[in-house]
DNA sequence: ACCTGTACGTA
DNA sequence: CGTACGTACAGGTT
């Protein structure tokens, strides 16, 4: 397949920059302006234009049945795509390929991975472009704009001659598939029902704020928040910061001592501190206005970062994150999103995937034979709690079970699960006291003693893994210095992992990581963030970057077929035209109940819907 | 203009 | 010793 390396130079003034807003935004806007393009097609030339009809020079080449590469090709792309009609059959990334071989240890921008490659050094840009228009620029100008641009192009092209023997051709795909949904957006916002929703929440703010003698800052404001419940004569509950040690104010809806405050005798203090719960979410608003923004320009382009998380799970992008607009209180905004004209939009989501995984890969084979047999393992297990037959129908009880599995699978302790079950979900919450949750963890762990057993393992490899040893985690995950190694090849690294005198810590951010190898060569001190890191976690990194495998290899498997619009870590969403949404429905279903080539025996499941919008899927 | 801590939404 | 994210806001520093 041809190769068509391309890169956009674009206008940009103080305001108007993508430091400023989002790729969408600045693509649409008015003054967007192509100064120049660079392409290289396979390893030829690269042409320089900058003229005034991009489009005409751009169409002499027939893309569809070719690759474009770019480095950041969601911007790129999205010009093709969006001003041009340009629609390769495969778009590649390098920006996106960087992300799982690095980690954090090289950063994403072409200069740094062109440096560490020993591909040359990125140009500055040695033109004032800043406010210029294409037609103002001088030919001495615009000459030294083209080495520029045909260098970072020359540079990308290299890059990927670098990533893409490293690189699984099925992951080749799933970037493709993500630039798709951003290049080739689908999903149509419905405007009126976003403004309405808009407005009945600003109404409804304006009503909690009537309710209580304070102005909006006393209720956003810490500090101002503890003197108003201090002039109603409440004592302002306070707790340790788990992150610095210090005292601060326990004003969160988790805990346990504002909400108290809810029932409080005083009428007062329970509208002020309603008023302030109601108050400090902004996420339904701001979210809600960006997407009527969006909406006044076209669909919504979804931009996801391909391997934003450690574990390999995707994460938003673009300043709207897709995956997690709210569901549990209000399901409005996702109402909004709707599928084109004559089309439905299909999600279907992998049913318990972790507690699958956690079960599969720990060898805990009773629990994957529960799976298998599609019997109700929170119901089961809270039958054990509870010493008598919990069914579905024991809402309660159940929710227990649920916790259970969900969450001690990963080394969590009695007071954590306690107030887990306090807080609740949906509703529910629980209370029991200390001696009891301590009884219900020792009851999962001796019932589940392969997957504590799975936690000590995994607590080996990381003292192996900090000595430069190798080996493998039941012979399913082979490990060395660099990382544990997935099935599909890559690792789930832990950058400058060290031991501690209590466990074990790596540096998960990429600014700490770099200035932490700069203090190493200049001997200079250091202070940065480290991350803690023990057998409990390593596990449920390693199940979620498995249940991020298995969702990708689904992705490319729909995606043969049908357009996937988007994914939401367990959740496929497909659009489909009317008439084939029952089969696509099918088909989706059919690729999310088939285990993955590398575990045959892992029981997968899954539920699908479809409707005319997300929210109703 | 940028940084840190906290909160809050999803999985 | 549940974990993985991104964004908004407050309140501080540069």
């Amino acid at each position: 397949m041809d190769v068509v390396t391309i890169d956009f130079e674009t206008y940009y003034d103080k305001d108007y920059s993508l430091k400023k807003m989002t790729t969408e935004a600045y693509i649409r806007n008015p003054l967007f302006e192509v100064i120049g393009v660079g392409v290289k097609i396979n390893d030829g030339p690269t042409d320089w234009y900058s003229g005034s009809n991009p489009k005409s020079f751009l169409s002499s080449f027939d893309y569809s049945k070719a690759a474009i590469l770019c480095h950041n090709t969601a911007f790129d792309g999205a010009i093709l795509s969006w001003k041009y009609g340009i629609k390769p059959r495969l778009w590649l990334d390098t920006l996106s390929m960087a992300r799982p071989l690095h980690s954090v240890t090289v950063g994403g921008s072409l200069a740094a991975l062109a440096t560490y490659y020993n591909l040359g050094k990125k140009g500055d840009e040695v033109v004032a472009a800043q406010g210029k228009r294409r037609e103002e620029f001088t030919d001495e100008e615009m000459e030294r704009y083209a080495r520029y641009c045909i260098n970072d192009v020359d540079l990308t092209y290299a890059l990927f001659q670098k990533l893409k023997n490293k690189f699984p051709v099925k992951e080749l795909v799933v970037i493709d598939q993500t630039i798709r949904m951003f290049t080739e957006p689908c999903i149509q916002l419905d405007t009126p029902l976003l403004e309405k929703h808009l407005n009945d929440i600003s109404t409804r703010k304006q009503e909690l704020l009537a309710s209580v003698s304070v102005d909006r800052n006393s209720l956003m404001s810490n500090d101002m928040f503890a003197v108003a419940l201090q002039s109603l004569g409440v004592v302002p509950p306070t707790k340790i910061s788990p992150r610095t040690g210090q005292e601060t104010w326990a004003f969160a809806k988790t805990d346990k001592a504002m909400t108290d405050l809810l029932n409080h005798p005083d009428e007062r203090v329970q509208a002020l501190v309603s008023a302030r719960l109601g108050t400090k979410s902004t996420i339904e608003e701001t979210r809600t206005k960006a997407f009527i923004e969006i909406s006044q320009r076209g669909s919504l382009p979804i931009m996801l970062n391909y391997y934003g998380a450690h574990t390999g799970r995707f994460s938003g992008g673009d300043k709207i994150n897709l995956q997690n607009l709210p569901s549990r209180g209000n399901n409005k905004i996702r109402q909004a999103l709707k599928a084109p004209q004559y089309s439905k939009i299909i999600a279907c989501d992998s049913a318990q995937i972790e507690a699958r995984l956690v079960a599969w890969v720990a060898g805990q084979e009773d629990l994957v034979q529960a799976f298998r047999e599609k019997r109700d393992v929170y119901s089961e297990f809270a039958s054990e709690v509870y010493g008598r037959t919990i069914t579905k129908a024991d809402k309660i009880e159940r929710f227990v079970g649920k916790t259970c599995v969900l969450g001690l699978g990963y080394g969590m302790g009695a007071e954590k699960f306690r107030r887990t079950l306090e807080i609740g979900q949906a509703g529910i919450s629980v209370k029991i006291d200390l001696n009891e949750a301590e009884r219900i963890v020792r009851l999962y762990r001796q019932k589940n003693w392969k997957i504590v057993e799975f936690w000590n393992l995994c607590g080996y490899a990381l003292t192996a893994m900090t000595q430069g040893g190798s080996g493998s985690i039941r012979g399913i995950l082979k490990y060395d210095a660099d990382g544990i190694v997935l099935p599909n090849g890559f690792r789930i690294q832990y950058a400058a992992l060290r031991a501690t005198s209590n466990g074990f810590e790596y540096v998960s951010e990429g600014r700490s990581y770099r200035n932490y190898i700069n203090a190493k060569l200049t001997g200079q001190p250091h202070s940065i963030a480290w991350t803690k890191i023990y057998g409990g976690k390593v596990t449920e990194n390693i199940v979620q970057a498995l249940a991020a495998i298995v969702i990708r290899e689904q992705m490319a498997a729909v995606g043969k077929k049908y357009k996937v619009a988007f994914q939401v870590h367990d959740e496929i969403i497909v659009v489909a035209g009317n008439a084939d949404a029952d089969h696509a429905e099918r088909y989706l279903t059919e690729v999310m109940s088939t285990p993955p080539q590398w575990a045959p025996d892992l029981p997968v499941a899954c539920e699908s819907g479809q409707a005319d919008n997300y929210g109703d899927t």
